[in-house]
DNA sequence: TTGTATGCGTTATCAT
DNA sequence: ATGATAACGCATACAA
């Protein structure tokens, strides 16, 4: 509660004085300057941050706004924002929910990292058009004040869908991913153009939205018409573990009858019998990279570049060979 | 950019005239209303955050402070927050590390609630000092501004150990908390006396610090003093999950030499081979139960009240029957 | 080296 | 019903 006028008071000297103390300006005596931080520790002195940034116009805070704050995904990328930040002097917060996007346009950020379905183009745009800084993750989006940090998502399907027919698989499932998102729609797209490449596949695909029970659903439907072994790449693991869930309680096997490729490489993968073979890549380089580009934008103004998370295979035990003995479950 | 005066300007009104009809203040005809809020509308207005934050001295965002973003472990308990504020008005923001220790002191924050070791309990106590308000999930504190909302760790503990007991176990192994943490405090506390009030059972204690490693190092020491089936809590699943990694490479097996409870009931637990026995609470209820007694420590200062959040033992099959065949492994 | 004065955008009090 | 104005806490250009 303590302001600067209070310490000017009690040191008897101005609160410009205070202010140029406070601050490390040089034109302050050694002495007095001595005198108002002791006083200002005294009185627990901080500053207001509200006026402090109706001032300068700047905050020191980014936001990273999530579509969802559940899931065990975000945490390493996070990490990564965090640190590759507080280097640089800024703060992060997440955020999450459309309530929340006001603290976006209010002034509250000196700029924003994007994950978030939630968000419109025209919404972003908008708020770049302001004269806002934004790095987005989780689509395409060309303006002056917007830099973009994606995942490579076709090499990472490109990869999935070859892994599956190098094991020799013929039959092919393809769990999508819901409707809005950029990430499914790259994925799609690429496994799609993989499949095609290679003539002899037969590929179905199967509707997802990213959730362990639609990964469920996926494999009901798989097993209704199981004529033998197929591949199956889920869009990510979420739905891979939903898909392992389902087959649990069938004869049916993972790595045996059902060869699944998931997303994301998320730690349950490690876990799962088998392990999960699933498309990897480094969470906490893309949020650092994501920040590294914010900060840059806001600091020289236009410089940054676009960039690109390159993404690997790992390999499991949940893709087997294609072989003709697993045709009869169990 | 644009301001209530820029507004004002094409109106042709005042200033203040522009405010009241942007706060829906009656005194305003609803003509002139009509006219400032379609003007405002297309200079795209947005209210600034830190000038009416400075004037009001409230921003109607609540912090959740965690000790890191990392981990499954956080998910449901900050969806049960943002719900419980969104409904009252408050947006919520997620922070973590000392660094953004000072978006609570300066203001930023209405209130607070704090889930991590990285506070020190006289900073807390200065801050609640300072009028400002807060809610605990990881330690006990006295004081007006403060209120509790805690796990109870030793009903916790005693369900655990008292499951160990029931199944058979008299050698049992404690894997302990890292030194700081409150929760690891209570629930080594309820489990000692738990193995006392049962005089036959040989107990030891081992060190961990919640995380995967010292799960995995507290099984290396377990399987070097194998002679019989032993009981183990480990204070949390994560701990668990590493005794269970560390046992995969060897002959012993998870509910047959090795009886394991774990503690949260992570998602993981789930899926492990066989099922983790831990004890299991409603992260989303612990957060939203956090979220209102904030709001109302908040609106009613000081009618709030501490409360607990229950827990339940789940079953799995990490725990069988202490038998004496399994006294050699494989 | 220090003090005075102004303005950041908003709300709110007091006139008119 | 509307306008002029002060105040919130801080930074800073300018005066002394």
């Amino acid at each position: 509660m303590a302001s600067i006028k209070d310490i000017a008071k009690r040191a008897g000297v101005s609160i410009s004085t205070v202010s140029y103390a406070l601050n490390g300006n040089p034109k302050v005596t050694e002495e007095t300057r001595k005198k108002v931080l002791s006083i200002a520790k005294a009185l627990h002195y901080v500053p207001n941050a509200a006026a402090r940034s109706l001032k300068k116009r700047e905050t020191k805070i980014m936001g990273a706004f999530l579509t969802s704050l559940e899931g065990a995904f975000y945490g390493e990328l996070l990490q990564g924002m965090k640190e590759e930040l507080g280097k640089k002097g800024y703060d992060l917060v997440i955020c999450s929910g459309t309530q929340s996007h006001r603290l976006l346009t209010e002034g509250l950020l000196d700029g924003a990292i994007i994950l978030d379905r939630f968000f419109t183009d025209e919404e972003l745009l908008l708020h770049a058009e302001r004269g806002h800084k934004l790095v987005v993750l989780d689509r395409e989006l060309r303006h002056p004040h917007i830099v973009q940090v994606l995942l490579d998502n076709k090499a990472g399907a490109t990869f999935a869908i070859e892994h599956l027919i190098a094991r020799g698989h013929r039959k092919i499932y393809i769990v999508t991913g819901p409707e809005g998102s950029f990430d499914a729609m790259q994925r799609l797209q690429a496994a799609r153009q993989a499949v095609e490449r290679n003539g002899t596949v037969a590929c179905e695909e199967l509707q997802g939205n990213f959730d362990q029970p639609s990964g469920f659903r996926a494999a009901e439907r798989i097993i209704a018409d199981y004529d033998g072994p197929v591949g199956v790449f889920c869009m990510n693991d979420e739905m891979a573990i939903g898909m392992y869930r389902a087959l649990a309680n069938t004869p049916y096997r993972v790595g045996e009858h059902v060869h699944i490729v998931g997303f994301d490489h998320i730690d349950i993968a490690e876990y799962v019998q088998p392990q999960l073979a699933s498309v990897d890549y480094s969470e906490r380089q893309w949020g650092a990279v994501a920040a590294e580009q914010l900060v840059k934008l806001i600091a020289e103004d236009g410089e940054a570049d676009h960039e690109r998370i390159y993404v690997k295979l790992v390999d499991g035990g949940s893709v087997g060979e294609a072989s003709t003995q697993a045709e009869n479950a169990g």
